[in-house]
DNA sequence: CGCTTTAGTGAACGCCGTTAGCAAACACCG
DNA sequence: CGGTGTTTGCTAACGGCGTTCACTAAAGCG
């Protein structure tokens, strides 16, 4: 029998971190299983240890509090989501921009509709968290999925697909705004035009908005399927982007 | 000394009853605060009966429940949202139908970055109901509230503003579900053509979308003031309906 | 005056998050 | 191996929550 050898030399994770770190993951596991299975109302840390066969101050050694926890799980989530872009993404010929394009966004709606709890604490208002949680976590996981589009958009950009507005017609204070936005975004073009930011803007708020109303069931009383809808809006956006629609 | 008569012939409410509606209108009051002090998660039964001086299960005499509770106040928020909209609307002349459309969207998105907490239980994600709640008093007064637009839209729609989209590029499924939309709504027009209503829901979905976005704060870290964006959107969802746009 | 309906209370149950103190398991060192 | 410090998870406890039930006190009404 040979005992296990410490050879953690570079950084390697200890056995202890390894299974703390496992534990960590089946929190995270648990606690995203009762979010989609009850709603965000749902998740506790009570009933999480619970499961897992311990008691709930015992989750306190691998988190600090419900609101952190949630946070976390917000984080992964994000992460997943922009997983899920990327696959649609690479599963088309990368030199396609237009299908790239279509593939990706019907990936957002898709992951969305299949993931309403996940999307409502992503997307949703934070009604659970107590005003002044740390949420830079889900930030950060929320910029890096953005990115996923930012990269798509300019290469469209760099095409010159599509005629930028007037930008005229672009007032100061929504010129500050947009700069402001490209900046933080972190676009790799250097000197990104505002005209094109703007635009970048207004695609997004209106996919946020079908997304959005389909996930919260707002429509829901008045109609059946928001798929078609969405299609058309898609369709709408893309033509107006100079990028092929094509159905489903 | 006179007595007071008894005099509910027509229906008119007792004393016991006018003051059992006045100390539901106060619950409502204490948890309608707490909704805007403290957000969802800070309404309570206990904590409004505290306030008010009385215990927990009293409430229980005025309201079945907190998730009741948060239905009716969902339903009053509506209410409140149209009026505001409608005295908006009212205070500028009948006639200009341009002016009466900027005025009301606009007056539509000042309720809700003013009335943020309000805003995400009407038009958020049910996070906090219990899933099989009876929601339908906010559905109905929510119904109201569309109405508010309908007849705007409606009014446009007979002066004959925009074009309408070619009605080919319109999937049978779509044309199903808008179709349902329409005879949901009870639109004044008896026939009114399912172009029209893909027309009125694109433009619901956009401004639905910025507004949200700002009301969710989901680009506060990426732009600080979203007023500027929301002007631009709603000039361009105006432009396209051939409604004459001014700046506020 | 009595009788009925209603409003409100107190106690209790079972949930929740969170803190503090404590005991066992573990990893490590001489 | 034994000793030592760290990590882990426990129990107990506090306060808050929604909700039910049995009960009292008041109000209304004849």
């Amino acid at each position: 029998m040979t005992k296990p050898q410490l050879d953690r030399g570079a950084g390697r994770p200890s056995r202890r971190e390894r299974v703390r770190e496992a534990t960590l993951v089946e929190i995270k596991e648990i606690a995203r299983r009762h979010l989609v299975e009850q709603g965000a109302a749902g998740v506790s840390l009570r009933a999480i240890a619970r499961e897992m066969g311990m008691t709930a101050p015992g989750l306190y050694r691998y988190v600090s509090g419900i609101d952190s926890l949630l946070v976390l799980i917000t984080a992964d989530m994000f992460g997943e989501l922009a997983a899920a872009v990327a696959a649609a993404d690479a599963s088309v010929p990368s030199e396609d921009t237009d299908l790239r394009i279509l593939t990706s966004l019907r990936a957002f709606r898709s992951w969305a509709v299949t993931h309403r709890a996940e999307f409502a604490t992503m997307f949703g208002p934070r009604v659970r968290l107590a005003p002044g949680t740390d949420v830079t976590p889900a930030l950060e996981a929320g910029r890096r999925f953005g990115a996923t589009f930012y990269t798509l958009f300019d290469r469209l950009l760099s095409e010159e697909r599509f005629p930028l507005p007037d930008g005229a017609r672009i007032t100061p204070e929504l010129a500050r705004e947009l700069r402001a936005f490209a900046d933080t975004c972190g676009f790799s073009a250097p000197h990104i035009p505002v005209e094109a930011v703007m635009v970048l803007s207004t695609c997004w708020v209106r996919l946020y908005g079908v997304v959005c109303m389909e996930v919260f069931e707002h429509m829901n009383f008045v109609m059946r399927d928001m798929e078609p809808l969405f299609e058309s809006e898609l369709q709408n956006i893309l033509t107006g982007l100079g990028v092929r629609y094509q159905a489903p």
